[in-house]
RNA sequence: GGCAGCGUAGCUCAGAGGCAGAGCAGGGGCUUCAUAAGCCCUGUGUCGUGGGUUCGAAUCCCUCCGCUGCCA
């Protein structure tokens, strides 16, 4: 029994999730989850909302409410996700909680008193009326490069380019349009620059990291890593625990990452002999995240939990890139994505989960479009799976009373399908081990192919009038490779795997074991409904006209 | 502007020096248990362009074009 650490990547809790996100940081970690508690591993998958940052002060401004309230709308409306989608977290929890700040504030105080945290005076935007230091966000200006006004202090939208806000021309506070002055303000810096070597030795040596995230992270530390800000002159966050420095805020992207031990710690009800075996010795840790999320995970955290100490580095970061929609990059402002709560009123879950894994963005940038979602659930999901499941449940009720057929003496096509099915178990448990998820999907979805073709050469429509037991023989031979197929699709699709169960009468849980069981000689069986609905392709015009409605 | 990645069949994507692959779509046939589902047969692809290395390149190197990302 292995101790395995799920980490997902933290949502920023000031909008709803896509299916970038569920491509990208979700559905693998559930996926990879699910198998894992199948095989008998202990697994703690934590995650929550990102509950700071300037993007959520700013939206709470805007439309006159809390940042907390803010937060909370979409750390539930997250949560209605996760059960509706199966993403089976062992705690979704938030960075608002005060666990998590003591946590933070005790890896800051570490890592300040073992010198790898200083202060430092940096020039810094300050509005005299709102007598406030201003983020980079709160000030607006004209762009420096491209001359268009509304450009932000961190970026300008207009070209693309990331800003400093010091450098815009003719700067305003985005709240009450008084230009700001420039004042220093005191801060913490992470003194990044001394785990260069550390960093690097250690990457090097993960040779079983995916090559986009080793490549991507060698040249971060090619380029030199240089001691970055962690605290901010705002006050929503977790405070900096220093005296004299109460105004101040740790930086989201010092804090968050540091979310996936304070989750860990809320979850053990603060129990060390719960948490620390996901975190020390023999432990694995997968951190789940999107491409744009990699050097915070391969550089970043390890350097913090290098000068942390007593904790594991992550095993391994198995990035995703990013998921397109109809060819076209995803942006959440131009509104050109497929919200998950909206698809989530129209669809059922499997059908998402089997298109997204089945065209996971795991080693490039991969296209959703409603188009290849309707061919997949149609042509694969329901005419290669749910009919062969169908086919042969409604034909065992039909001419065996609705009990599993005793077989006979299997023959040796029979037996090669048996096969071929054990062969089909162990490869997508190694798939599914190295996160290899599309491929355990292929595999999969070729013995359903390979059941079909049994089925075809058997033609128990025509034998059961001549040889029950031979066509009984068949049958059980063919409920045997759906059972295995439930098992194998079960991380994948646990939707329908949980009611296939049911449907072949099989004993405990779905969620047990990662094992093949065969199902009961003469055991009467639940009437079978169909596991997948197939969907009406007039769908498609619809879904893309509104998706080329939006703004 | 600098750096990196990608560009393979109508579509979505694998493959990474040794006869170009899968699924889906399309075409032909068989079948009728099943959600008009299934099975069999069916691929003339300048592997983005142009060059180079090699006995041999989709694969390695360089040029250019296009897309994406990161950085400035």
């Amino acid at each position: 029994m292995e101790h395995i650490l799920i980490a997902v990547a933290w949502p920023y809790a000031n909008g709803p999730l896509h299916l970038g996100h569920i491509a990208g940081a979700y559905l693998p970690p559930d996926i990879f989850g699910r198998y894992h508690r199948a095989k008998g591993n202990r697994v703690l998958m934590v995650s929550g909302s990102d509950a700071h940052g300037t993007p959520i002060t700013l939206r709470a401004e805007q439309e006159g409410v809390t940042p907390a309230e803010v937060v909370d709308r979409y750390h539930s409306q997250f949560l209605d996700c996760w059960r509706k989608l199966g993403i089976s977290f062992d705690l979704f929890t938030s960075t608002s909680t005060p666990n998590h700040a003591r946590v933070s504030q005790d890896i800051f105080r570490t890592l300040l008193e073992k010198g790898y945290i200083y202060k430092n005076s940096v020039p810094q935007q300050f509005c005299s009326n709102c007598q406030r230091y201003l983020p980079d966000r709160y000030v607006e200006g004209t762009c420096p490069l491209c001359g268009s006004s509304g450009a932000r202090g961190d970026q300008c939208d207009s070209c693309g380019k990331p800003l400093n806000s010091t450098e815009l021309r003719d700067p305003h506070c985005r709240i009450c349009d008084t230009t700001p002055l420039i004042k220093e303000s005191e801060h913490f810096f992470l003194r990044l620059s001394a785990f260069q070597e550390l960093l690097r030795k250690w990457i090097e040596a993960q040779r079983h990291w995916r090559p986009n995230v080793l490549n991507f992270s060698l040249r971060y530390l090619d380029e030199g890593l240089r001691d970055r800000a962690i605290t901010r002159d705002i006050n929503w966050g977790v405070p900096v625990p220093v005296e004299g420095y109460e105004g101040k805020r740790l930086y989201v992207w010092f804090e968050a990452v540091i979310g996936y031990l304070s989750a860990s710690i809320e979850w053990a009800g603060g129990d060390e002999a719960g948490w620390r075996p996901f975190w020390s010795g023999e432990a694995r840790g997968y951190y789940f995240i999107g491409k744009d999320n990699i050097p915070f995970h391969t550089l970043i955290w390890p350097a913090m939990l290098m000068g942390y100490g007593g904790l594991n580095l992550p095993y391994n970061v198995p990035a995703n890139e990013f998921l397109t929609i109809q060819g076209r990059q995803l942006s959440t402002s131009r509104n050109w994505a497929v919200w998950l709560p909206e698809y989530l009123k129209s669809y059922d879950p499997d059908p998402l989960r089997y298109y997204l894994s089945a065209n996971m963005p795991e080693g490039g940038d991969t296209d959703f479009s409603w188009q290849q979602f309707y061919s997949r659930n149609n042509d694969e999901l329901v005419a290669t799976y749910g009919n062969l499941v169908h086919r042969v449940l409604t034909f065992v009720h039909r001419h065996y009373s609705g009990e599993v057929p005793r077989p006979g003496t299997i023959d040796a096509g029979g037996q090669a399908l048996l096969n071929k099915a054990a062969a089909t178990l162990d490869t997508v448990d190694r798939a599914l081990a190295e996160c290899h998820f599309r491929e355990g999907l292929r595999a999969a979805m070729a013995l359903a192919q390979e059941g079909n073709r049994y089925l075809e050469s058997r033609a128990p429509w025509k034998s059961v009038a001549t040889d029950r037991e031979g066509t009984g023989t068949s049958l059980y031979v063919a409920m045997s490779v759906i059972s295995c197929l439930k098992t194998v699709l079960y991380p994948y699709l646990p939707f329908s795997s949980t009611r296939l169960h049911q449907y072949l009468g099989l004993e405990g849980s779905v969620e047990d074991p990662w094992e093949w069981q065969r199902p009961t000689p003469s055991r009467g069986l639940p009437g079978p409904s169909a596991l997948f609905a197939k969907l009406d392709a007039k769908g498609i015009e619809a879904e893309v006209s509104r998706l080329e409605a939006s703004p």
